[in-house]
DNA sequence: CTATAAACCTGCTGGC
DNA sequence: TGCCAGCAGGTTTATA
């Protein structure tokens, strides 16, 4: 799942391909992955638009264009950014007479070189909405599971579409103060506190156990309960498993591609996402998965008690 | 405020 | 081998 890490590497890559760039008009092939405005709008305002920058908040990718309107893009579960060389179709041999009427697959695409098409045409199913840039290159939006949203907005909207994202992680803003602010307003466990984007923004289920894991506080301890000790660890180990995840290319245990397709390496390196059952790599206790709010939460019982060390 | 569940979706896994 | 139930999870919305 796409999270701060894999949305932030994906707009370093994006800025170094495609700022610059012209789109010159849309597709469209799953209705509801345009979150605003509706389609007709969509498609009208994005032609002819230059891409004048990227940029990220929390899990949302941002492509400034001309004309004071900008991108976002939110790829929930499964969604992912990949960009075509030129010389791509879209298959239209076998277009529907309804343009929105692709389900599951969405349309096929095809390269005039095959030894390009090998490494991507995997990558290209499921596409849900296609950019079309004016040097020929294409920007996909695939998403099997077709939970991400795109939106085009105007400047003017920005504030009000991020007025509920706490702070920035790996910005200035993000210091213990305003980490202890975020987890003394709740009565809920630390692990979903830290799922809760108004805490901390671009958070998810994989970091949030790893930074957990980090700072040595069970996922279960109430938020409210961590010591100004606890809650500077924990700043720090937020910190560091998101920065990590980045300087890997971000974390791909299923869905997760960069732009070129690519699988991130950052599942190399996690110390309790899916572990369960192998030995910790601090102190070889066998790794625990337990549920918490529906999700699944994997910790060291041994590293992270629920007992703080020295009571009782 | 907190908790729980459903909805959005499809690929994958495990049981039979 | 094949069918089907159940699971996975970010976010929003509804309900208790």
């Amino acid at each position: 799942m796409p999270e701060l890490p894999e949305v932030e590497y994906t707009a370093r890559q994006l800025r170094a391909s495609i700022v610059g760039a012209t789109i010159c008009q849309a597709h469209v092939f799953w209705r509801r992955t345009l979150g605003h405005p509706d389609l007709e709008d969509f498609l009208v305002q994005i032609a002819e638009r230059r891409i004048a920058g990227v940029r990220r908040r929390g899990k949302f990718l941002l492509l400034d264009l001309s004309g004071d309107l900008f991108l976002s893009i939110h790829r929930r579960m499964t969604g992912n950014l990949l960009l075509l060389p030129p010389g791509w179709c879209i298959d239209t041999t076998l277009q529907q007479l309804d343009p929105l009427a692709w389900n599951t697959r969405g349309p096929s695409f095809h390269a005039q070189n095959s030894a390009v098409e090998t490494s991507y045409s995997r990558e290209t199913e499921y596409c849900r909405l296609c950019f079309d840039l004016a040097d020929g290159r294409r920007l996909l939006y695939t998403d099997p599971r077709k939970f991400g949203r795109v939106g085009l907005w105007s400047r003017e909207d920005e504030q009000k579409l991020f007025e509920d994202l706490g702070p920035e992680p790996l910005g200035e803003e993000f210091t213990s103060a305003r980490l202890t602010e975020g987890l003394m307003r709740h009565r809920i466990g630390v692990k979903q506190a830290l799922l809760n984007q108004r805490v901390v923004a671009g958070v998810g289920n994989i970091y949030a156990d790893e930074a957990l894991f980090y700072a040595q506080i069970h996922p279960s301890r109430r938020s409210d309960s961590l010591t100004p000790d606890e809650v500077q660890l924990l700043r720090e180990g937020i910190v560091t498993v998101l920065s990590r995840s980045i300087e890997h290319g971000g974390t791909s245990f299923n869905d997760y591609r960069d732009l070129w397709g690519e699988a991130g390496d950052n599942y190399n390196h996690v110390r309790v996402y899916q572990q369960d059952g192998q030995p910790c790599k601090r102190c070889g206790a066998i790794i625990e998965r337990i549920m918490i709010a529906q999700r699944s939460t994997h910790f060291c019982p041994h590293c992270q008690p629920l007992t703080i060390k020295g009571d009782q």
